[in-house]
DNA sequence: GTAGGATGTAAGCAGCCACTTGCTTACAGT
DNA sequence: ACTGTAAGCAAGTGGCTGCTTACATCCTAC
């Protein structure tokens, strides 16, 4: 791996943890284990660096797991997007929470606008119409605010379920099944009964 | 306005905007009006007055709408509750949001437990095993998951709203109407058709 | 074999950080 | 009048911050 590359990963994750204030530059090439000084001479600047690493950590996303054109088994479609799309958002929560608290400080750090949650929110829009246009939904729903919703919980579950112990009690395959099926009869999905 | 009173809003208001960090002793002594050295005779240290602003801005929460302890009205008093709970939620966001960007560099500076969520999370929990109970509530259903996923709705609602603009962008009101609508249908409680 | 680019070392800059010391002012209670 | 308390002021501590300058070293491409 190239220094430049360690730099933006040693980056990435300081920033994660300690915040844009706390991923001082002298911590950053102690961790990347190059001198300070390759630091500004590939960046120029901090700002620059840790925009760098923040924005190749926020679309080197890859989204194995995609919602069907035609829906076919909607519990199975839906609760195996669900999965991958709260394990993603679990594994990234160190950055994403620290992101948005500082987005008020920083704004502009994270691009907000095209970013994987959105283009995931659009995807499971259309896949809703489907459901909707197929029959397969027989309960009259918004599906802009059910994809909101169901999108909504995963978010908090994966924000939420390490840092609110006492919230996040139950397992989470079991949560994240539960989420589905309510979720689904909530549209007007029939679920067969199993829990 | 008692001198401590100024300095610990200051801090608390600090802290929400610029983190840990970013309220340095400094900038909330002028932020409260008050010499620096103040801070510290009163405090002792910047650690002891951020804790204290941060456990009481968690503790001044009012909560003005309180779930019945026999369900009648299942609709007009959980989409009551739930606009209540969104709107303090969103009303503390700012601070929320940098608690959360923070917990991992300053574990145990917001209580966790026994925090209001924590307390919310059990009232709406009692509240769905009574909508059973009577009936109203006809289909199965783990009422923990139901819970967890009802907060974790209005959660990411309050979080997100305003940050990431293009995934919100329809009526608050109406979002909320229908997060609780389709809520209710995936427990299996009566909604009347309306939307 | 040597020129050039990438990297390292040493030293330092001005500025901010939390926090301290020593001294002064203002006011309240007795 | 005496005293305690709360607040202010000026100055300074050592340490960390982002960033710079000047000079030495390495490795590779020609």
């Amino acid at each position: 791996m190239s220094v430049r590359d360690q730099l933006i990963e040693a980056a990435a994750r300081l920033y994660a943890e300690a915040g844009y204030r706390g991923a001082t530059t002298r911590r950053i090439a102690v961790e990347a284990g190059v001198n300070e000084i390759t630091l500004f001479r590939h960046f120029g600047s901090k700002d620059a660096l840790i925009r760098e690493a923040i924005s190749r950590a926020e679309t080197s996303l890859a989204p194995d797991v995609l919602l069907p054109e035609s829906p076919r088994e909607p519990f199975r479609e839906l609760r195996d997007w669900a999965r991958a799309h709260l394990a993603d958002l679990r594994g990234r929560r160190s950055l994403i929470r620290t992101c948005m608290g500082e987005i008020e400080e920083h704004p502009g750090i994270f691009s907000a606008e095209n970013s994987p949650l959105a283009a995931a929110a659009k995807a499971l829009c259309r896949y809703l119409r489907q459901l909707r246009a197929n029959g397969l939904a027989k309960a009259p729903f918004d599906e802009v605010a059910a994809s909101t919703m169901l999108m909504g919980v995963l978010f908090a579950d994966a924000m939420g379920r390490d840092i609110m112990p006492d919230m996040y009690r139950n397992d989470p395959e079991h949560a994240l099944d539960q989420y589905v099926k309510l979720f689904l009869r909530g549209i007007g999905v029939g679920v067969r009964r199993s829990s």
